[in-house]
DNA sequence: TAAGCTAATTACCTTTAGGTAAGTCCGTTG
DNA sequence: CAACGGACTTACCTAAAGGTAATTAGCTTA
């Protein structure tokens, strides 16, 4: 992504850099929650391939949205962590997931699957993002 | 979009299909705006092609987010508005143009380009969500 | 020395998104 | 009848996103 074009005359579109991704919401959900390094994130987002981890940091990263920690102790440890700026997003985030999971509901009501409790806000602060095949 | 395989585990799948193609936040924050025609549309986003628009179009309807409605006069007029389930999308979308707003003003800052004022918030209800060459 | 861990990078490939341009269908207007 | 407007549809193409798998590089532990 050139980071440049599109944004250029439409800061929606500069916005949206930060929320298309298949997995940005939920690596920027993910360290929200807290401070990761390389392979938590991998652990925590089933299915995430390496490449595309990398590339959504680097992205992040130039951006200013994420900021990586190298602590040079042994072994060496890379910590990505939400800058302020990217901490601004999250409020953004919280309201696409709040959305999302009321509107699943209604989904699941329409196909007659079982319906979870509306504890839908205070799941927020723990809720897992990711590509999962089942529930 | 298959609407199926994505959204089958994770909500956030499921809302990203909304908010994440290139047009999609454009065209439903204009409907948000007004019942709009297929032309109305095109000509309120500039640079968006018949096909994609369509498409789009086609995909909010059989998603709930859009209902089509076909007056039979003369000439035949067809206008497009936001389903109950669709405005519930708005907050979302307002979100986002909100960041979207406030953080390109610290681009610009950034850039040291010429900055507006920061009226934002009172500009929402008429902002034109687009692609645009030049500002 | 071999094997492992962490954090990548690289090459290759498939799928999806989106753009371009032409054509269609139908009813109307000149 | 020809041209036009509205709402599409279709075929074709390019670019971007994302997946798979192998490789690298530095350091460590057995």
């Amino acid at each position: 992504m050139s980071s440049e074009e599109l944004y250029v005359g439409c800061p929606v579109q500069h916005a949206r850099q930060f929320l298309s991704g298949k997995w940005q919401i939920a690596i920027l959900w993910h360290l929200k929650a807290q401070p990761s390094r390389f392979v938590d994130l991998i652990n925590i987002l089933p299915g995430i391939s390496e490449k595309v981890l990398t590339q959504e940091l680097r992205f992040f990263e130039e951006s200013g949205i994420v900021q990586k920690e190298i602590f040079f102790c042994t072994p060496v440890k890379v910590e990505y962590r939400l800058t302020t700026q990217g901490l601004t997003l999250i409020p953004v985030i919280q309201q696409i997931i709040l959305w999302a999971y009321a509107n699943l509901q209604e989904e699941k009501a329409k196909r007659s699957m079982s319906s979870t409790p509306a504890s839908v806000i205070n799941d927020l602060e723990t809720m897992q993002v990711s590509e999962r095949n089942q529930e």
